[in-house]
DNA sequence: TCGCCGCTTCAGCCGGTTCCGAAACATGGC
DNA sequence: GCCATGTTTCGGAACCGGCTGAAGCGGCGA
């Protein structure tokens, strides 16, 4: 019951709060790196980064001298969205549908956790149902036959995405309201997508978190997408 | 970019997320009431819920010498539940799916805000899209000839409905991971299912909030639903 | 009009939390 | 083996935020 309170005042510190935006992309982060990204020294951060790992908000992989720190999951990513997505549905003067500060580049495309969102999410997420390449399955989707073809002609690693904890799972998109793929699948096509040069990060090195999420459609990209999937902008 | 800890720190405060909590289910507390909850004196309380309004958490109404508050819209009541659900989601041990602490019960059906949520709400909500009952609009959903029809044969008050921020849209449900209908034709219809008594709140004096949230189907409104919606449980 | 009740404001106290610096520990390169 | 780097632990100080109690305001009923 004191559940929410708990995870809730988790979040809300500044400093830990700017680790888990810097951390929303997806990637998985120093504690160094962190620190400098909350403006507080190596000492503050190791102690908060302690604090999130044991409530389970992040998982931790050591490597040599390094501790990398990612969100612990899908849900993590898309409880931290919604919070953002907040002030923004408070229409303290009933003004409707105010535009999203950030601008609607960030509504079109963006990284949630590491899988696909905003408008390109939702729209993969529709035709992948609609054509059958996967199906309800409990707790999830499954690849259907046709699916399973399709993805290994283009060369999604299947096998990654069944070594996730959930294969395939939808996650809400707040900007679109409907849900996009999630899990080990979502993972590793949104992979894909930007291997292949498909779909860019805009501002990769950007100190803005937010801006370093934002994706774009390159011009082939956009002629495969509606080649491979039916996506037409 | 500083909304996410400002904002979680607000829920953050445990006399702050017993409030918000208790006000959960959609009625309106008095000031008073919120304080009894949250335990603590009617000063404390006071500078709370200003605090809250000021966000634009909570929406106030004063009625004589008493001030009802209630949550100010749908997305806050989901963003709150995606909150409660989170630790559920963080698998220490890769637990998968493991079983809601609450019980099954409260997955049946529950109130969010005061639409209805949980595996009625998304089939209530699948049905309606999938017979025609809406049809998608901008900024969510809008109802069809045949919807109009059955909404005025059921007795709907779609008066009250269109005059909510928003007539009708989606809500994720986290339970099920599906959208269920929130919005002003989402607060209606629950509130219709409730007077007819197809569905009962199991607890409704119960302290604990999640208790007075669950609503469970009686034998005739089983009926009812399959009859007038065509949802089978 | 008076008294009751709910709520708010104000001052002051108290507790918790976060931060930094110093030191210790661990790792990897030389 | 030694040093540089990254990270953690410890102690102490400062800050912030919430709670209580008393007083003030406004509505309601007698």
């Amino acid at each position: 019951m004191p559940n929410l309170a708990s995870i809730a005042a988790l979040i809300g510190d500044p400093s830990r709060a700017a680790m888990l935006q810097a951390l929303l992309p997806g990637e998985a982060l120093t504690a160094g790196e962190l620190a400098r990204i909350a403006g507080i020294g190596a000492a503050a951060a190791s102690a908060q980064l302690k604090a999130l790992a044991e409530a389970g908000l992040i998982a931790v992989h050591a490597q040599g001298r390094h501790r990398y720190h990612r969100l612990a999951g899908d849900e993590i990513a898309a409880a931290l969205e919604t919070l953002i997505a907040l002030p923004q549905a408070s229409p303290r003067k009933a003004s409707p549908r105010k535009a999203w500060p950030h601008g609607e580049a960030f509504r079109q495309g963006r990284l949630c956790w590491h899988h696909l969102a905003g408008r390109l999410g939702v729209a993969l997420h529709e035709r992948l149902t609609r054509d059958g390449w996967i199906e309800a399955a409990p707790g999830g989707w499954a690849l259907t036959g046709h699916g399973l073809a399709r993805c290994n002609a283009l060369g999604v690693d299947l096998a990654a995405a069944r070594r996730a904890p959930r294969f395939a799972c939808d996650c809400m998109d707040w900007s679109e309201r409907r849900p996009h793929l999630a899990g080990g699948l979502g993972r590793e096509v949104t992979g894909l997508l930007l291997r292949r040069r498909w779909l860019t990060r805009i501002e990769p090195s950007s100190t803005d978190t937010l801006q370093r999420r934002r994706l774009t459609c390159t011009p082939e990209g956009a002629r495969a997408l509606r080649a491979e999937f039916g996506i037409s902008l």
